[in-house]
This record gives C-alpha cells, structure tokens and sequence, in this order.
DNA sequence: CGCTAATCTAGAACAAGTTGCAGACTTGAT
DNA sequence: ATCAAGTCTGCAACTTGTTCTAGATTAGCG
C-alpha cells in the first residue's frame, strides 16, 4: 500500500505535518458538526473555532462551504471503501451485489443522517467551480460499484448502467433525507435500477 | 376545462385579483431573474423590486428563496406539460416515447440553461419544510412520464422504473448544468434509463 | 359611508457566507 | 543565525437571505 497522504489525492505543493494535522481537524469539525445539525449547522465560523484555526484560514484550506463539505464527503467515502473492501457483497449476480453494496451504503447514511444531509446537499448544490471535487467523488463512487460488480473491463453501455445507477442512488438518498420517500421504496428503487446491470451484462456476453 | 386559477392547485383561501396578479408578477420577475444569472441572480430584494412588491410581501407569497425557485419550476413545468400534451411523441414503444419526451424537455432547458440551474438547484436543495411543493413537481413530472407511455393502471414495478426515470433525469440535468457531462452522455443515460421500461412492461403482460 | 381585520410598504436589523487587511509566526535557503 | 517569502491569526467589513416593526392601504361588512 502507497504512503501517499490520506484525502488529497494529487496536485499542488506538498503539504507539511501541521498543514495535514490542520486539514485534518478542520474535516473532523465539519464531520462533527454535520452530524448534529446537517447542512445548517455546518457554520464556517464555527467550524474555524472548532478545529482552532482563522476563518481564513479555513478559507485558504476550503474556499467555499460547499468546497469543505464535498471535502468531507470524499474522506467519508474512503472510509467507506474501506470498511466495503472488507466484507465483500455475497450476491449471486452482479445486479445482487451492487444491490447489497448500495443498500449496506445507505444503511450506514442512514446512523448519521443529519451528516448524510449536509454532504449530499453539498454535492448537488455545487456550482461549477466545485466541479472537479464532485467529479472526484463521483468517479470514487464508480469505483466502488465496479467493485461490486466485480467488473474489469465495462463496456460503454456498462458505464451509462453504473452512471444511472449513480444518478438514482443520489436521488433516491436527497428524496428519503427529505422525508418524501421510505427506506423500503428507496430499497425497490435501488433494486429496479440495479436490473439494468443484468441486462447490460447479458448483452455483453452477446456481443 | 376547469376555470381554475394556473398555478396554486389547491388549499387555503382565494386571492383576490390583484393578489393573484401579484403572484403572477413575482413568479416573471423570478424566472426572469433566473434566466440571466441562474440561482445567484435571483435575488430576493431584485425580485421584490422587479414585480414591484416590498419585500415582506415577497416573503408571504413565498417562505424562502426556495419555495420561490420550486414554484417558478412549478409554472413552468405546467407550460412544458401543455406544449407536450399538443404534440405527443412519435415512437413505437414506450420507451422510445418517454426518451423522447425527456430529452425534447432537455432542449427546452438547454434553451435557458441558466433558468433551469436555478429551479434545478432550488429543487435539490430544498429541506423538509418545502417537501409538499417538492414533491407536486415530481407527481407532475410522473404525469408528464406516464403520458408519454400511455399507461393507464400502472404496476407497482413500473411505477418504480418511473421514479429512477426521475431520478436519473434530475440527477443528469445536474452533472449536464454543472459541465461535469456532455449532452450527448445524457441523452445516453436517459436511453439506457428508459429501457427499464419496456423491462417492466414486458414482465407485466406477462403475470 | 365608516369600521375592523387583514394585507402591504418602507426600511431597519440580524445571521451566516465571504473577503480584505495589518501584524505575528513559520519555513526554507543561505 | 538571518533574511525573504509564504502562512496564519484576529478582526472588521460587505453581501444576501430572512425577520421584525410601525405605519399606510385595502377588503369585506353593516
């Protein structure tokens, strides 16, 4: 296993000890103070006090809340592979496994809502300028589902396949954190998008 | 057809004229607004200044910033839906329909790129406490979705193939309004979405 | 018409994201 | 150790969404 640093990924000066410990404390108070409140109760003010750095400080780390909070989410979806590397899904097919995976995703969200509510409100709140932190994200999410599925080399209608299943795992969560879907219908959800796996995977077979 | 006011559907007590007319000029202003510079550009004391009402007023009609933006997609989701109903989509399955008819909004929206970002965005950020006018913008758009397949008694199957068709969309228009996809790997998604469909039909004639 | 309750207006005030600035502190190179 | 460049801090100011208030206006009613 590589020794790079944690969270960011690439790019830019190396950061020294300091910078990361400071970095790091400041996704930990953000972490923290989405799992109370969600969204809201992320205040850059506080964030700043919390993890005892200036406002501009944080700033210069995050340039904008939604930059911090994509942030956060990226370090919580890294865990997240963690933990899912583990204990691989047990389905039969891929469509079962990318199921499970999502399911067992959405059921850790769910222990932290509020925290779950404020990174994917972030996320599709980002403007452009954010664009390629969500795409980051989004390609980590990919990856987890290729995981899933067990999958080296995806064709093109795959990738759509996984992309719409992307599409829908996001939508399905902003409907249920909102209050307007269940965790069964979400469930379902997941389930009938996930059918789309099968047939593309069929039809790959064919070619 | 009913002579019933445009917009507010339902509840609550009846505006007077000049109420009505009132609303109607704050919701132009809005999408007006929008149209220039998308969510930012809407911005409350220009709305309120633009449709010549204080702002107090502003905010009777409307609680917040996203309640307007939720209500400007509203109307024009209303306006979408009367042009859609007066040329339906040409294609043989129901599937081909709904694409079509996705992707015929998606030119409307391209259109205005900036005035969808708005509603768009407002839609996602929306909270709890704007989940009743939220979620009459997604029983229009399953409406919109089940005209364009025809479908009279919908399945519970299908009716779930609508809701990630609904997801998908709203999830791509984003990715599209924020650069992260191109039109072209939208109208990818939304074909490979749509084949859900003739999955679930073809499974409900079967039962 | 004249009254009352509801609504509307103008504008101040407040909250939280964001920016700017002057001075102290760190870092890295010499 | 010393100097220059880059960072960090504390704090004030600005922006925009939201709330509040006091005084007009309007609507409905007898």
């Amino acid at each position: 296993m590589p020794a790079e640093a944690s969270s960011a990924s690439s790019s830019s000066p190396p950061l020294t000890e300091r910078q990361e410990a400071r970095r790091r404390r400041i996704l930990h108070a953000s972490a923290q103070l989405a799992s109370r409140g969600g969204f809201d109760a992320v205040q850059m003010r506080e964030v700043a006090e919390s993890s005892q750095v200036a406002l501009g400080t944080l700033y210069r780390y995050f340039p904008s809340k939604v930059h911090l909070l994509v942030a956060t989410m990226q370090a919580q979806l890294e865990h997240m592979h963690g933990t899912l590397r583990k204990k691989p899904p047990q389905g039969d097919t891929a469509a079962q496994r990318v199921a499970e995976t999502l399911m067992r995703a959405f059921r850790a969200l769910q222990r932290e809502p509020h925290l779950a509510d404020a990174m994917v409100r972030a996320l599709t709140f980002a403007d452009r300028s954010v664009s390629p932190e969500v795409d980051q994200v989004s390609r980590q999410t990919t990856v987890i589902i290729l995981d899933a599925m067990g999958l080296e080399n995806p064709t093109a209608q795959q990738l759509s396949a996984v992309r719409v299943i992307e599409h829908t795992w996001h939508s399905a969560l902003i409907t249920w954190l909102s209050g307007r879907a269940s965790i069964a219908q979400v469930k379902i959800d997941i389930e009938t998008v996930c059918r789309l796996i099968d047939l593309t995977t069929a039809e790959a077979r064919t070619e």
